[in-house]
DNA sequence: CTGAAAGCGCTTACAG
DNA sequence: CTGAAAGCGCTTACAG
């Protein structure tokens, strides 16, 4: 079965072999490869029969070098905790898998992943687009996006790119008004960008939050800064609560306003009355708990992340960057 | 810069033309663009300078088709909710930095992204190696998996691939042995294979804590199946502390403890007197909430995972299928 | 319907 | 140190 040439290193079967085995030219193989319609039934079935025999795989690299295009779209998002991204990529996938695109993830929540990018920049960024969440493109990654290749930004504004995001600033103003007449001090549990890698976004929703408050005549009587992981939020539920009886506490997301009802209703104050907490994203347990937050329509926005870079792959987009913001709004639950 | 042959059409810009407006060969692009250290200073500067003008950027695609090794490796697992897959990865990861390989990550949490895996299966799978966590490789994905390419299993046995795990079934008898001398009723909240995507490790689990149960003349008294959400979990755990305040609970992961702990304590219920709790996996909530479990070595386990499939890649490994199998352990807390 | 051949954009011995 | 050329494994007009 197909003499070894010489060496004893295992050869990777190719096209050519299955086109010498079933004794037809190798552009008959890519055809039946490619299911065109232009094959007899015959020869389509020793075609089949060689590459059952040989146990021939395609080389994709090879194909894409010959046509051009990967049917791949790289994702990058700056962690995958939470439900967020899963609730995000549901999205994408929805409207990439109609035009028979695939997605692969990128996740960058930590340093050596970051260099890691740097170094493979070229085949993981080399897809036929890519979509950025959070992660700056103007920042960061600046260096590494090449301009030709199609790229839509997810909650970030970018000079250069396609961006869709929701009004942060303004999530923050709404919750900024509801609590101004809240007849109790006010905190915030919040994340603050601590390197590059990170999103702003929470910095953004904080931002409108004062500003209204300001406006109303109230101010922000302490802002607890924690890294983005419930061990932490743990902890300084504890602390405010261990104060502090009676507040309204905003957390510029759900995920974080998890732990702070937690440890509220397990230290047996009356979360809703006493206590009273808004977050920000509504992701599923939000629901759950009954958490009063902010609204932002994830996956419609992943939906349009895809649509947009889409439409640049097909070359049907605007030369000019087009941009899309999302409003979010209040939803008053039991907290 | 450069006269546009004929078509208006972009061309993508290629080593050939750097190599022409450099006045150089394209063997010498590629040498700089490679770091050879045969190449004099001077030429090295005209050349880069051509990239830059020109914004040449390198197709990976062609490069890998030439040296036949993308560097990468894909990392299939089933769903990204919680802390472990990040752990998992990061273990991965610091050893595949190190031999200079980077890593994307496939999560196959739906259908849409099965099928999205099946039509682009090849150019996702055709990295220099895959591990797979958790989903069955000699059964959903036995058809997608190459057999040349080096693959390990997380999670999983395997007839073709190496793989490593912890012991599942063991755990879930260290349970049994703990719960079996409380004089209270037993329950076990579990999730329970679905969908061929799914993993088994709750099954084995349950499986281990049922068998130690029985030995020491006990049983389960009840079993709540839920999906792997907290939406569920929290229902199971309200309906569970509304007709029972004692009782002991065995959750086979920490995902699903959190509910539990979090409904119990909101009811009144002292949590580690009147209500026991047990998980699995020891994530970082876990010791935050102070929960009993079982902790299993997940960063280790990628660690393993990645030094497995850079010996297959290598070819260093032996020709048998290798198994690694780690002993899980007890963690009392204050559930 | 099918084969021979050119081409995709790189890398890498091989000469020089 | 550097250039010309072969080769990586496909696809796709072009003839037939």
């Amino acid at each position: 079965m197909g003499t070894v040439k010489g060496q004893n290193k295992k050869r990777r079967v190719t096209i050519k072999d299955v086109a010498l085995y079933a004794n037809v030219g190798v552009g008959t193989v890519s055809r039946v490869l490619n299911n065109s319609p232009h094959v007899t039934l015959e020869t389509k079935q020793k075609v089949l029969a060689a590459i059952r025999e040989l146990g021939y795989t395609p080389n994709p690299y090879a194909r894409y070098l010959s046509v051009g295009t990967s049917n791949l779209v790289t994702v990058i998002i700056p962690e995958m905790k939470g439900d967020f991204y899963q609730m995000l990529l549901s999205g994408i996938d929805e409207v990439l898998v109609k035009h028979g695109y695939s997605s692969i993830l990128y996740p960058l929540y930590n340093n050596r992943r970051y260099e890691a990018l740097k170094k493979s920049s070229e085949l993981l960024l080399s897809t036929d687009g890519i979509i950025v969440d959070a992660v700056s493109v103007d920042g960061v990654l600046k260096d590494l996006l090449n301009h030709n290749t199609p790229t839509v930004c997810v909650e970030q504004e970018s000079e250069m790119f396609d961006s869709v995001m929701v009004d942060n600033y303004y999530g923050g103003v709404i919750v900024g008004d509801y609590f101004a007449d809240l007849e109790m001090e006010i905190f915030v549990v919040t994340h603050r960008k601590s390197h590059e890698l990170e999103s702003t976004v929470f910095d953004e929703r904080l931002e409108g939050f004062q500003a209204s408050l300001e406006k109303k005549g109230r101010n922000i009587d302490k802002i607890y800064y924690v890294p983005l992981d419930w061990e932490s939020a743990f902890e300084v539920a504890r602390r405010i609560f261990s104060r502090h009886k009676r507040c309204a506490i905003f957390t510029t997301t759900d995920y974080l306003a998890v732990p702070i009802i937690e440890v509220a209703r397990t230290v047996g104050l009356n979360v809703g009355k006493d206590v009273r907490v808004c977050g920000f994203d509504d992701l599923p347990i939000a629901q759950v708990l009954g958490i009063t937050t902010i609204k932002q329509p994830i996956h419609e926005m992943g939906k349009i992340a895809a649509e947009m870079l889409i439409k640049r792959i097909k070359g049907k987009a605007k030369d000019k960057v087009a941009k899309v913001i999302l409003k979010p709004e209040l939803v008053i639950r039991e907290t």
